[in-house]
RNA sequence: UCCAGAGUAGCUCAAUGGUAGAGCAGCCGGCUGUUAACCGGCGGGUUAGAGGUUCGAGCCCUCUCUCUGGAGCCA
């Protein structure tokens, strides 16, 4: 029976008989016997063994180098010297995969540059195991926390025939070869594909059923974005509600990061220390802060004459009706509030055809969540649930109503108030990890020019 | 896509226009309940690619590629 080291470190008492499988990270040979740091991936942590050399199968030794696989077997003991409280006094080791002296991965630190160019080694890492477990269990709290609130999962499809929003070029889908404009409808779906951009328009037809609903899935953009927080793949979070307004949206986007915060500190505290250690200093204070202070909410022209009563210069100027600048929203999130703010009741001219108009008629009910290092992690909006309205909207960004009839019918057949948010899983792990690039807690990174592995 | 910077050994980096080097890793040996172990020795290079200037280019010029940071777009 195998152990999972993450368990064996976590024994409260001595045990033999005790079986762990992992890789090797580091061996140190001393006289007659070798200590052997071996990681599974389960923690953090690695597990010391001691070898000695007459033990079964230490005639292997030698090829027990860094990155090897290995099954030991033997007793954990108390460990006599400083720096671990458990470790397996070998009786039994087996080689189970040679490394080749060109295994790449070293014992001393490696840039985050050179790691991503293996992406298909760097999970055996301290840095990307921590990263990955990380991202494992948070989203297992993304689903905790709706089905927690009675929220319903749902599939939105990733074929999609709809341009969500015109919000990003998207990638096409097609089975033609040659020309593939010239006849569409001889096409796979009988009409032009994409990937979606967005599951949002489907998920609100759900949230007009079942009320709460949700999506958490993959995500495509083919904008040629080429910065540490933009991927072509990523995954999203999409929580849509019927019967609510922005406020009530802004009380779930402000309850979601405060619950994955309080995630974060409470069940991935080891590899947290790690992040805190290597990544950014400030992850821990940073995600504490977040837990225990009502985040700042503030009208877009409010947000507007803050920044330009800051008497900062900032490299683009404050333009009112214009969209915030990244360095606009860092000043707010990072210098005048120091914590995460909403900006809501954005300018409409700037802001998507399905966002609910003021009765002010200039300004729609859209918020942005901003947070200190990242900038726009949340985006969302009331959604106009007038007929009249929205046909209006429509127009007024020049979209023909017939390409979008189901959405429409919503709003003919029991429409309600509804909203939700689009959130990027990845910058909510970088914003919880300190990890400063988007291409480093996902897996392996799409971006312009780049589809390894 | 725009602006800036970078590309030299497996990795991290040095090298005034004049014989390409160090640390780490690897290999060999030594020492030691070790902890990114330590000590000694050895091997390791089309200086991203192409072209140009020069008696001579890692270094200067041009183009291309790749990466990084910032910007736009956004999540």
């Amino acid at each position: 029976m195998r152990t999972l080291i993450k368990h064996a470190l976590a024994a409260t008492a001595p045990r033999e008989g005790v079986t762990v499988k992992g890789w090797v990270r580091t061996r140190r040979d001393a006289k007659g016997f070798s200590f052997l740091e071996i990681n599974d991936g389960s923690c953090l942590a690695s597990l010391q063994a001691i070898v000695d050399s007459a033990v079964t199968g230490a005639e292997h030794l030698h090829d027990l180098t860094t990155g090897a696989s290995v099954s030991v077997t033997g007793n954990l003991v108390a460990s006599p010297a400083a720096g671990q409280k458990w470790e397996l006094r070998a009786t039994q080791v087996e080689l189970i995969g040679k490394a080749d002296t060109s295994f790449p991965l070293q014992k001393k630190g490696h840039t985050l540059e050179f790691l991503r160019t293996i992406a298909h080694l760097r999970p055996r890492s301290n840095l990307f195991g921590a990263v990955f477990r990380t991202r494992s269990r948070l989203a297992h709290a993304v689903h905790q926390f709706f089905q927690a609130r009675d929220f319903v999962y749902v599939h939105t499809p990733i074929v999609t025939a709809s341009d969500c929003e015109g919000a990003g070029e998207m990638f096409r889908v097609t089975t033609l070869k040659g020309n593939i404009d010239e006849k569409p409808e001889a096409d796979f779906f009988g009409r032009r594909a994409y990937l979606t951009v967005s599951g949002q328009l489907e998920a609100e037809t759900f949230a007009c059923a079942l009320s709460n609903v949700y999506t958490f899935g993959p995500t495509f953009r083919a904008e040629n974005s080429n910065t540490a927080r933009h991927a072509a793949e990523f995954w999203m979070i999409e929580p849509e509600m019927a019967f609510c307004d922005l406020a009530g949206d802004m009380d779930l986007a402000e309850a979601f990061v405060k619950a994955m915060a309080r995630h974060t500190l409470e069940h991935c505290a080891e590899d947290l220390g790690l992040f805190e250690k290597f990544v950014d200093k400030g992850v821990r204070p940073r995600l504490e802060f977040v837990v225990e202070r009502p985040f700042q909410r503030v009208p877009y022209a409010e947000a507007v004459a803050i920044l330009q009563k800051s008497g900062k210069t900032f490299e683009f100027p404050v333009e009112p009706g214009a969209n915030l600048q990244s360095g606009h929203e860092r000043y707010l999130t990072e210098e005048h509030f120091k914590s995460p703010v909403t900006v809501f009741d954005y300018p409409r001219t700037i802001k998507p055809f399905y966002m609910r108009l003021n009765d002010d008629g200039q300004t729609v009910t859209a918020m942005d969540v901003l947070v200190p290092g990242i900038g726009e992690v949340i985006g969302g909006s009331q959604r106009e649930e007038r007929l009249d309205q929205l046909l209006e909207n429509m127009k007024f960004q020049q979209l023909k109503p017939e390409d979008y009839w189901w959405y429409v019918d919503l709003r003919r057949y029991g429409s309600v108030p509804h909203a939700g948010f689009g959130l990027g899983f990845e910058r909510l792990l970088m914003f919880l990890t300190g990890v400063g690039n988007i291409r480093d807690v996902i897996p392996f990174a799409r971006t312009p020019g780049s589809a390894d592995f």
